[in-house]
DNA sequence: ACCTCTTTGACCTTTTCTGACCTTCATTAT
DNA sequence: ATAATGAAGGTCAGAAAAGGTCAAAGAGGT
């Protein structure tokens, strides 16, 4: 097992035995714990500990810095998130992409206010790309269908499956 | 905790625990009380206490001089939100938008959940523009601050402001 | 041999803390 | 009245204490 994994179970060992869901680190007791360099605390949070799996993390620099993580509860239902990520697939036009949100919210998974949130993400992707230049419709659904498994992932909990764009 | 964290942390017991909306600090006896020199109060009041966290300071040099610090009202969630839009502006860097992400959840306008959207669609937009060519870093910069500003008008419930990325 | 993930180290930025020096104001002595 | 004094608070630059970034080298698997 290499030493960026030992590090990532470490911290989520941490993670669980907090009482709460946060954690505060300092990076460099951390990489001294591990005797390893200080931005290999970087690598691994990089890594794993991204808003796709359900963390946030921010950090301070200066004197009393400290990097917080935070793994955002989630009581929903993991397969059922699953089981969207697949009906996306690796692209999904506008009409989908709306059917799908409307089901989550149907269905109680998300609020009303999430829903406004991946909504909104989307149609501003559309604009997004719309001004960057000139592209065919394809790249327009397979960067949606990305966003949309990302902000899915995140809230599901799950721990984000793969996810790459590979086609874009 | 770093020293300053203490510093305002007392302060802002004392803003509790006063009756009124005010207090009147002595830097002198403050410094005195945590062992430090005089002018990391002001350090303190520079950076915790400014008009954009709503607070107003006033002070008076001499003797009997004093430091007072008034804790204005806080703002409604349109005017926050508004506010928030403003400082955005055209453009943000990363660094930036989280640090305003994580004031709308420290100051308990947007649930965890909701934050976690929120930045697993920014950190998608980067993803997605990095795919999708070869772009100067303004563009990400302009990018981010236009899905940034309508993610918030999205859940702000007013009436979403002009936002048009016209310089990407 | 190649590709991806990991590890390292050099260099950068931000935040905090301190001390030397400056300004303002009330009081007191002339 | 006026000038001197002393008691505040203010400013600023530099040192110290974090954490961040990036590119290159190393390891492991196919």
């Amino acid at each position: 097992m290499s030493l960026a994994n030992h590090i990532e179970a470490y911290i989520k060992k941490l993670l669980m035995e907090a009482s709460s869901e946060v954690i505060r680190l300092q990076r460099r007791e951390l990489a001294r714990r591990f005797g390893c360099v200080p931005s290999q605390i970087n690598y691994v949070i990089r890594t794993r500990f991204t808003p796709d799996r359900g963390y946030i993390v921010e950090s301070q620099r200066g004197g009393g810095g400290y990097i917080r993580i935070i793994k955002v509860g989630v009581p929903t239902k993991e397969c059922f998130f699953e089981n969207m990520v697949n009906e996306i697939g690796e692209a999904i036009d506008r009409t989908r992409a709306k059917g799908l949100i409307s089901r989550l919210t149907n269905d109680k998974f998300i609020s009303l206010r999430e829903r406004l949130l991946v909504e909104s993400a989307l149609s501003a992707l559309d604009e997004i790309i719309d001004e960057l230049g000139d592209f065919p419709e394809y790249k327009y659904n397979i960067a949606r269908a990305f966003l949309l498994k990302k902000l899915l992932c995140s809230i599901s909990g799950g721990e984000g499956e793969d996810n790459d764009m590979s086609e874009l």
